[in-house]
RNA sequence: GGAGGGAUGGCAGAGCGGCUGAAUGCACUGGUCUUGAAAACCAGCAAGGAUUAAUCUCCUUCCAGGGUUCAAAUCCCUGUCCCUCCA
């Protein structure tokens, strides 16, 4: 969420910044509303002060012996002219705080202005394609022989899920092992586990909702539709790692704040009918290890860049091809301030896939979150920026590992960083 | 399954209709003292919002949502979460 003041104070600025990323609004709808806020918001407030200053003076009078009947009768009438001014403000104040919340964040200067992928920019590129002696196959016709099982999930499920069996298992189970060590001993993050199942406000607080129910599973408990018992199944792990540091004041001394955790995500995936129907590439359920990153404002900017590199350092230990693209207003997430994608190399597909994506929030999801630490400088609390990227997708980390070390018989060479974790294993056949 | 107790500032913890935005302790900040530090002592210290050039002032907030009252942290109802005891 964008600031209320720079809402109230620069609506034009930020009406051209949104602008960039194709987003509009009725300008000047908000700038009536706020007018009327204002404008009740006072008269509620001298309606309460006068009946504050009133009922202290009863009190007063009471504690005196005096006859209050008098003032009783005074104030009569203030209870009715109250409600009716709170009640109308309520009805202003909510309908500001709906658009404001479905307001997307504003990007970074440094964001390309574009439309769609298209547009997006090249920073750089690490590895080059392998060049293959034979016709190479995509990962699901690898996958085949190994124990990726599409059919079979479909029984259990439907489509968009998988099963895995024997050493492809084994091999998805590794990589999540590995990315989990190499973050939690070699770049310092803490690991955490946490819920899979989230209530609405853990999802208000990272932008999920209210504009993005659709692409949720939602579950109630016992049959019982409410708000209350309505929890959803989480569409990626920075929604309950960012959401551990909801609502509190964080000391100064501990910043910055670091987590990895291995999670589950579950997407809809509603409006994405006949794209990448086909493999692991777009699945409703897949594992993800996900980097948060809490710190203060002046260090945003630099830790997205440090935490895509720990993304990144995955990718060139796995010895796997890919290129870092900064995305364009247009392909840019609706709470991101900047966004960096690392795609992989897929020789399968001939081409690059997003494998990870890591974004700097600024203070947006902060804002809806209170996530907040006490400057000691000022002494007062300042919002922090998030920053969270994934390191990296697990399933379509399998895929690229299938599709870039496999040789002409079909089996799968193992980067010597999995060897470990494979029990040894240096071939997948 | 039954019976109770609780949720208060960064933390711990009083308060149980009006003078309480809230005692006290810890933490934190500044100062005195000290070669320096510690200790001790003194002072300051909730958040959000409206208004203002700023100060002042005002409003809201004591788990959440309703209610009673001129007035609610305090009384009543509902919900959520925690804890203790009994089965």
């Amino acid at each position: 969420m964008l600031s209320k003041k720079q809402l109230r104070n620069d609506i034009e600025a930020v009406a051209k910044a949104l602008k960039k990323r194709h987003f509009s609004f009725d300008v000047k709808g908000l700038s009536e509303l706020e007018n009327s806020r204002k404008k009740n918001q006072v008269k509620t407030q001298a309606l309460q002060n006068l009946r504050n200053s009133q009922s202290k003076s009863i009190g007063k009078a009471k504690a005196a012996g005096e006859d209050i009947q008098p003032l009783l009768d005074a104030v009569a009438s203030l209870g009715d002219d109250l409600d009716a001014a709170k009640s109308e403000l309520q009805e202003i104040v909510a309908k500001i705080d709906e658009i404001a919340l479905s307001m997307p964040n504003i990007p970074h200067e440094s964001v390309p202005e574009g439309t769609s992928e298209e547009d997006n920019i090249e920073v750089s590129k690490w590895g080059k394609p392998k060049q293959y002696a034979f016709e190479v196959k995509d990962h699901v016709d690898l996958g085949e022989k190994l124990g990726l099982d599409f059919e079979t999930a479909v029984k259990i499920s439907g489509s968009r899920f998988s099963v895995m069996t024997g050493n492809i298992a084994r091999l998805h189970r590794a990589l999540t092992q590995f990315m989990l060590d190499q973050h939690s001993e070699v770049n310092g993050y803490v690991e955490a586990y946490v819920p899979y199942l989230v209530n609405a406000e853990s999802l208000v607080g990272t932008g999920q909702l209210p504009k993005f129910e659709a692409d949720l599973f939602k579950t109630h408990l016992h049959g019982e539709v409410g708000e209350a018992k309505t929890l959803y199944l989480i569409p990626t792990g920075e929604v309950p790692i960012t959401n551990m540091m909801r609502d509190t004041l964080v000391n100064e001394a501990d910043l910055p704040l670091k987590f990895v955790a291995h999670t589950p995500s579950f997407r809809s995936e509603a409006g994405a009918y006949g794209r990448d129907t086909r493999g692991l590439i777009r699945q409703h359920q897949f594992e993800k290890v996900e980097l948060v990153q809490v710190v203060k404002a002046q260090d945003s900017y630099a830790t997205l860049e440090t935490l895509t590199a720990h993304a990144e350092g995955i990718l060139q230990a796995l010895e796997l091809p890919y290129r870092k693209v900064n995305l364009c207003t247009g392909d840019l997430g609706f709470s991101a301030a900047k966004t960096y994608d690392l795609e992989v190399w897929l020789p399968g597909q001939q081409t690059y896939r997003e494998i990870s994506s890591c974004s700097c929030f600024e203070d947006f999801q902060a804002r809806r979150l209170q996530l907040r630490f006490k400057n000691k400088a000022t002494n007062k609390p300042e919002l922090l920026h998030t920053i969270n990227g994934s390191g990296l997708a697990v399933g379509r980390t399998l895929v690229a590992i299938l599709e870039n070390h496999q040789q002409a018989d079909g089996s799968i060479m193992v980067p010597l960083a999995l060897q470990n974790y494979m029990g040894g294993l240096t071939v997948i056949t």
